[in-house]
Parts: C-alpha cells; structure tokens; sequence
RNA sequence: GGGCGCAUAGCUCAGUUGGCUAGAGCGCUUCCCUUACAAGGAAGAUGUCGGGGGUUCGAGUCCCUCUGCGCCCA
C-alpha cells in the first residue's frame, strides 16, 4: 500500500496536485445540498488591473485554510472566485497600456487598432477614441490581466470553485446590479438629486465620502476687509475683517459667518457687509460650526470652498453664487449680483491663476490687510487624485445609508452586530464609520467603464430631461446600456430630441456593483435553487482597510434587498508590512513577487508564513518565516517516509505500550485545541498548536520510539509504536492539510488513494486505539532524553555515542513513569546501564551520565 | 481632536477564564555525516515582560496612569 519515493522532495508538487485537484474536481461545489451542510464564502474579487502583491497571496490563503478545513469538516464549500475589473483603475490602465483617451463625442470605429500594446512613449498624447472603442480595450486587457491572476491563485493551491467564476462588469453582474438598483429605487432607497457633490477635476468625477481623504497642504491665511452697511444699505465706513485660505472664492461669498457665542461678533448677527472687488450685499449670520479661535473668528462661506460651506449653506438656507466649473477653471459667467465687469478679470482661469489674481487686486485696492500667514491645513483629495477636490453641483444618483436618517443608520448598527467579527474589535472600525457618516451613498460617476444606470430620461418640448420621472426598463430586459438602447414607447431616432428621450451617461460607483458579490456570486434572481443554498453567506474574509467601503456597501444592499446581514462571519486580515514595520509599497522598491517566492521557497512556505499571522494582525514580510515553512514542509515528507518505512499496520494490532498512549492522549488534546481554534477561524493558533505537538512528536517522541518500531524488542512491542505512529501521521496530516496542502497531499498519497483535503478532518474519538486507560504524564522520560543529550553535547561526542551508566534520581511518583519509559531510554540513549532512585529530598530530576570511553 | 490596536530575548512573535522556574522560531555559539531528514540533527547563551501605581495569597495576564509606535476617522 505505502508508495515512498527514495527521495521525497518538495519540488514540482504545486503543478502536480494542482492539476490532480482540477482534474478530480475535488473542490466543485455540490450544488445538491441543503443550506445547512454548505458553507458559503463571499470572496473579495481583486482589481485586476492593480498590480499583484503580496497582500494578495497573504489575505487570500487565510481564508483558503478556512475553506480547507470547514470541507474536511463535511461542509460543501462554496467558494467562489470573482474578477473586480471596472472603474477607474482599469481606465487609467487602458490609456497608459494603449496610449488612447475616452471621449464620448468620437464616434465608434470598426475594427480600431491602438497605437500601442504595452509602453507608450512618455511624450505620447493619448488618441481620442469613441466609448464603444475604449470599453472594447478594457475587455481585452482585463483578460489578459485576469489570466495573470488566475495563474497566481491556482498557484497559491486556492480551493475555489474556478467554474464558478465572475467579473463584476460581465453580463450577470450588470444584470445583478442593475436589478438591485432599480429595486432600491422603486422602494425609494435610490434617488437622484441636484446637490453640492465633491469632484475631481482630473479625473472629471464626482467622488464618494468613502473614497476621501484629508491631507496636510500648505495655505495661507489672507486677512479680507468686507464693508459694513448699515440700516439703509450705506457704507458705515467699518471694516469687518476675515481670515479666508481661499480669497479666489471671494466672487461666490454669500455670508459671513461668527459663532453665534462670539462676543466680538453679537453686534453684527443680522447685518450686511459689502464684498471688496465685486461689491456683492451679504448678511452677518451665525452657527456652531465657525470656530472663534481659527483667524479672526469670522469667516466668509462661499458656493462652496469646503463641506462647512455646504453645511451652512443649507441650514441657513443661503442662496448659491457658484464661480467653480467641473474642470477646474472659474465659470466664464458671473454669479448673480457680481459685478460682472470686476468678475470678467478673473473668468476663466484656474482656481491657483484666480488666487493671484485676486490677491493682486485686494492689494492694490487696500482691501487685504497685514501679512500672508503660511500654514498647513488638512485638504479634502479624492484618494487617487492629485488635485484638492472641489465642490461643484451635479445631479447624482445615490442609495440611502443611514447617512441622513438616524433609523436606517441605528438599523445598519444593528446589522453589523449580527456579524461575528474576527477578530472582535474590527466591529468598531464599522460602528464608528457607519455613525460618522454625513451623507448618503454617492453611487453615480462620471466614467466609462462600469455597469450602466439602467435609467433614461423624457425630454420635454425644450428638450430638458424631466429627472423626477425616469424611464426604466423592466427587470428581464437587464442588463441594458442607456446609451444604446432604447426604452419602451420609443424608437431610436427619438434620441437627444425634444419629446424624445435621453439616457443617463453615467455608470455606477464600482462599490455599488461589488457591493453584491453575495448576490452575483449565488446567481440571485438567474438561479434561485442556487441562492437559496448559499445565501446569507457563512463568511467574509477581507482587509481590514476596506470596512467602511466593501464589507459596509455589502451590508447596506442585503439590509435593503432582504432585511438580513449578507454572512454571519466576518474574517479581518491584517496588512503585510516591510522589515522596516512600514505598509508595503511598490515606490519602496525591491519588491518581491509571488510568483518568485512560490518558485524559491514553495507554495507551502509562503503560505505558512501568511498562516502564522494571527486574524487582522499586521504582519512583516519575513522570508525567514518562509524558511521555516518550506522545513516544516520537508520534514513532514521525511517523517513520513521513516513511519511508513519501518511497517505496515496489521488489523489485529493495538497499541499497548504505555509510552504510544501517552502520546496519542497529547495528540487527541492538540486535535481539540486545533479545531476549536479553527472554529473561531483563527488559522494561526490552530497552526501553532499542530506546529508544537508535530516539531515534539518528530524530535522526541519518533526518537525515542524509533529503536523498537524497528523490532529491537521483538513484533509484539514494535506493533503498538508502529501502528501510534501511523495514527499519529494520519492526524497531523490531515491538521496541516489546510495550511499546507502541497506536502500534505504529497505525503498522504504515499499511503491513500483518495485526497486528504477530501477527507475528514481528525476527531479525538477516532484515536481510542487500544482501549481507555489514563495515559501516564511521561515527561520525565522525556526529560531524562533530554539530558543524556545534552552530556553528549556537551562532551562533544555523537549521539550515537554509549552512555556506559546513568543514574537518574527523581522526586516520589515520577520513577513510575521512568520504569514505564526505561526500555525506550535505553535504546534511544544508547545506554548500557540505568539505576532509578527515588524520594528522599529530590525535588526535581538529577541525572549522572557517564559515557563509555570513546572506540 | 475622536476611535482602535500594539509594546515580552538581537529580530519576528506565542503566552486563552490571573497559577509551577516566562516560551518558540530565526539569528548567534558549540558539537554531530545517526540507515526519515545535511535545504538535516543535538545542544547552549541571551529577558528590569515599555515606565509608574493599584487589586490579589499570587499579575506578562485584571484596573488606573504615563510614554512611545501603528492604523482608521475627523
């Protein structure tokens, strides 16, 4: 039955079993099975245009552990896999990779080649092409992109269901989100509005809150004289004095603003002041939200400078003097009440040309005071963006997140509690992002490629779109693209003309599509039977960076779509971080790819380093922890050579030798430590305990057993080792099979027929060979080995070397145990003559060993 | 400014409701070609458990506080 190779060696298994595993469709998902015996896993599709990392091979083998060991449990696993492919990454990608510019006005060229496949030249300006054109370029890079991932993945000995793959811009999820989408919105958790929207003015999109950051800029403080008017409107020849890092708004200044606590400021609620340059009558108002002690205390709000100003505008009911167009420049119109001749001066130019601008013209007319004051100040970017975000007014289209209503928000709260979080503390990450959130969920942007709002627009005899009443397909005519298709009631030449209709431009946020993995990945609404047996779904794994966006997008949709959380478990993986403790980064340098790790080290080494990080532990790249690995990795293939060498097990056989029950009673209590930690889905520590009980059982255990498995003392003694080593092999093999699947498979193949990762995993009952008695605590004996060895050591002789007498003096109670082991100890030690003495004041073990005089 | 986490050997980290003399691996030093394993094995040295205070028979572990670091948010 046992099939050893000579020479077992970890090279070449990761193509070997990978195939073996697809072959066999071992990891096929049984779609036959009720809800209760499957186990679902919501698998975080990865960009597949961002670059392949570390964090990659790390977060993903955590779960694939999870997988392996819940299958050898007897659940179904459904594991997916899915390609995260739309929005902006994969835009930026297609114009660098082809040297080509999306823009919509171009019309669509058959059979278009790009310039470039791959480097264009630095100088190279991108050629304009149509929307059809550019998506057809995402479609083929993405594929290229994706092939590289899945090579990875199937590397890396993932355990998905690779027939169960998907893309989030293929038809189904087009279908998937569109579907949701037009539920949300005929259950008015959708909605479009005209609003104050953060924008980017590169990328020329609006930008959700999730997607911000703050970031530390250099301003200036500039001190603005604004005129004082008194009851008639006449200038009382005061001057109020503001401190503003933006004076090129001062053309869209529509009040000034005080703490309404200010002292200084109480006389002046409720009066006018005259804008320098453009002459505009603004009030004096008060709110909470101006800060005494930032500059003067007093500030202008302006359409709109930052959020305060969208805030204040709308509790105080301000009007709107915007002068910001989406690319950046100043509108070439002047606001209402401007002076448009002062306004002309600076028409336009770019939020920096205007500061100058500005800032010459309050000087020469005596209306900027004092000095410039550097300083730095947090500013609002758009996370991929190199420009600060304006704020510019749009229709968009959002979904309703607790952001604006206090119930949905307490109601999303409770959602997160019914997700077990692992670790524990990540739920305040969700707690504080969900109660912290000022806004509804901006879902539309302003791109190209990404599932398209399935909504068109009645245009009136003027040809103005009517908003309030949009034209939407029905649910089986999904997934649709406005652009091209026309809705019901309508014939193509009615497009763009009054009384016809107009379809939305915009495409959804990527989140809004990802945000139902769940329900893509379980087929929703295209295989109800499916659905049924995976959703909700058991677990999510994802980085602990993604909270408030992925996992909390993905709650907001099962919580509106089925009043439910989407999993029951939520699996936080920490970041990796370099030598220095510092985030990885490719502008680092030095990177290390996978690939070349997998072919260094093995697939199972690198996955033994991600494994020994503990559940949402940051966790430094360490090739020596990979070392470490690829030994373990080894050193199960030899010790299993050695077992299955030495024997085969007889049916009659029982293990009767008090040293084997022993060790099989620690296998049995490592078996339970190792799947209750399993069971609260930390790899780590079920590693730990496997890692500790096999590096004993190989160093101490199979050492000092070794000589009578050979038969030194004759087939009855050696049956009761040889077949507590076999038991012992088969449990650690299966307890190391979701860590590292490679060796563990190499290894059980010599002795099985069918895949480990197929089998059971071990239970304690499955060890009571031989009987029930209370194993005996021999660590004595061990501890005896121990010392012998050292004396070697220390002697510097081989430890094969005859120890010519022993005499050992122990505490009452351990002699037992050193009478139990004394037959072993003689052989592993070498030992010619061993005298046990016991009681008296021993209080722990004392050994005396002297060696035989060398040969 | 708010929240969360971390601080244990030179390095990376375990240490589960408080409980024997605080552990592992790496690295370092010494020794050993031993019939599972030289990509190996055996052994050794290394600690004010970040500082201070408290609870307790007993604290790396619980409480308070300070310091430093990291992440998220504002």
């Amino acid at each position: 039955m046992a099939n050893v190779p000579d020479k077992p060696t970890l090279d070449g298994i990761e193509d070997r079993w990978a195939t073996q595993w697809e072959t066999d469709g071992i990891y096929r998902f049984d779609r036959s099975v009720p809800r209760e015996q499957v186990f679902a896993i919501d698998t975080p599709p990865p960009t597949v245009s961002g670059s392949l990392h570390m964090g990659h091979v790390f977060s993903y083998t955590h779960t694939d552990t999870i997988a392996r060991y819940q299958r050898m449990r007897g659940k179904t696993v459904f594991y997916p896999m899915g390609w995260d492919d739309n929005g902006l990454p994969t835009e930026r990608r297609v114009q660098n990779y082809y040297g080509v510019r999306c823009d919509p006005s171009q019309p669509y060229q058959e059979g278009f080649e790009p310039p470039f496949r791959g480097d264009p030249p630095k100088d190279h300006r991108g050629v304009q092409i149509s929307r059809p054109n550019f998506i057809e370029l995402c479609d083929e890079l993405v594929e290229l992109d994706e092939q590289v991932f899945e090579t990875l993945f199937r590397r890396l000995g993932l355990s998905v269901d690779w027939s169960l793959l998907y893309a989030t811009i293929d038809e189904r999820s087009r279908r998937a989100g569109q579907r949701a989408f037009l539920r949300n919105l005929a259950r008015g958790e959708a909605y479009s509005q005209e609003a104050p929207t953060m924008w980017d003015v590169d990328f020329q999109t609006a930008v959700a809150q999730a997607e911000m950051e703050d970031r530390e800029r250099p301003g200036a403080y500039h001190q603005i004289a604004f005129h004082r008017l008194g009851d008639q409107g006449a200038p009382t020849g005061e001057q109020v004095v503001i401190d503003t890092t933006r004076p090129e708004l001062l053309a869209a200044c529509v009040a000034l603003v005080a703490h309404p606590d200010d002292e200084r400021y109480q006389p002046l609620f409720g009066t006018k002041v005259r804008t320098p340059l453009y002459g505009v009558e603004v009030p004096v108002v008060a709110h909470e939200l101006a800060q005494p002690d930032k500059g003067t205390g007093i500030a202008m709000i302006c359409t709109f400078g930052d959020i305060n100003d969208v805030t204040w505008w709308r509790e105080l009911q301000l009007p709107m003097r915007s002068i910001i167009g989406r690319n950046g420049r100043l509108l070439a119109d002047a606001p209402a009440d401007v002076d448009p001749e002062a306004y002309a001066t600076i028409a336009g130019l770019t939020a920096k040309q205007a500061q100058r601008a500005v800032v010459e013209q309050l000087q020469a007319s005596g209306e900027l005071l004092g000095e410039i004051r550097s300083i730095t100040h947090p500013v609002k970017f758009y996370e991929r963006g190199e420009r600060p975000l304006e704020i510019v007014t749009s229709r968009q289209w959002y979904i309703r997140n607790g952001g604006r209503e206090p119930d949905l928000r307490s109601d999303l709260v409770k959602r997160g509690g019914d997700i077990t979080w692992h670790p524990g503390h990540m739920q305040h990450r969700y707690d504080n992002w969900v109660e912290g959130l000022n806004g509804d969920w901006l879902i539309s942007r302003q791109r190209f490629f990404g599932v398209s709002i399935p909504v068109w627009y009645a245009l009136d005899a003027d040809g103005q779109p009517s908003y309030d009443q949009p034209l939407l397909p029905t649910e089986d005519q999904l997934p649709i693209d406005p652009s091209t298709d026309v809705p019901d009631g309508y014939t193509a030449d009615q497009r763009g003309v009054p009384g016809g209709f107009v379809g939305d431009p915009d495409v959804f946020d990527t989140w809004a599509t990802s945000s139902l993995s769940p329900q893509i990945a379980g087929m929703w609404e295209d295989d109800p039977d499916l659905f049924e047996r995976v959703f909700p779904m058991d677990m999510r794994p994802q980085g602990h960076d993604i909270i408030r966006t992925w996992l909390f997008s993905t709650v907001v949709r099962s919580h509106h779509e089925f009043g439910c959380a989407p999993w029951s478990h939520a699996a936080l993986s920490g970041w990796i971080l370099d030598p220095d403790r510092k985030k990885m980064s490719k502008s680092k340098g030095n990177v290390v790819t996978p690939m070349d790790l997998f072919d260094t080290y093995g697939t199972d080494a690198v996955r033994y380093w991600a494994a020994s990080a503990r559940p949402g532990v940051d966790t430094a790249f360490s090739e020596d922890q990979m070392k470490v690995g690829r030994k373990l990795a080894n050193k199960l293939l030899n010790v299993t050579k050695f077992v299955l060498g030495i024997g085969e097990a007889g049916d009659t056989w029982t293990v009767a030798d008090p040293v084997d029950r022993a060790m099989l009673a620690d296998l049995d209590a490592m078996t339970v430590e190792a799947t209750a930690a399993f069971e609260t889905f930390d790899y780590a520590r079920a590693l730990e305990r496997t890692e500790t009980f096999f590096w004993w059982f190989c160093d101490d255990y199979v050492e000092l057993v070794k000589a009578r498995a050979y038969g030194s003392r004759g087939d009855e003694a050696a049956a009761s080792a040889r077949l507590a080593l076999r038991v012992a092999l088969d449990t650690l093999q299966r307890l190391i099979a979701p860590i590292l699947p490679f060796a563990a498979e190499e290894a059980w193949s010599w002795w099985h027929d069918t895949s480990v990762h197929a089998g059971a995993w071990p239970t304690p009952a499955g060890h009571s060979v031989g009987g029930r008695h209370d194993p005996v605590d021999l660590g004595v004996v061990y501890e005896v080995l121990g010392k012998v060895r050292r004396a070697k050591t220390e002697a510097k002789v081989s430890q094969r070397a005859e120890v010519a007498r022993l005499a050992i003096s122990v505490p009452d109670g351990a002699a037992a145990a050193l009478e139990i082991g004394r037959a072993d100890l003689v052989e592993a030690g070498s030992i010619m003559t061993l005298e046990i003495t016991s009681g008296g004041d021993a209080d722990h073990v004392e050994c005396a060993v002297e060696l035989s005089p060398s040969t």
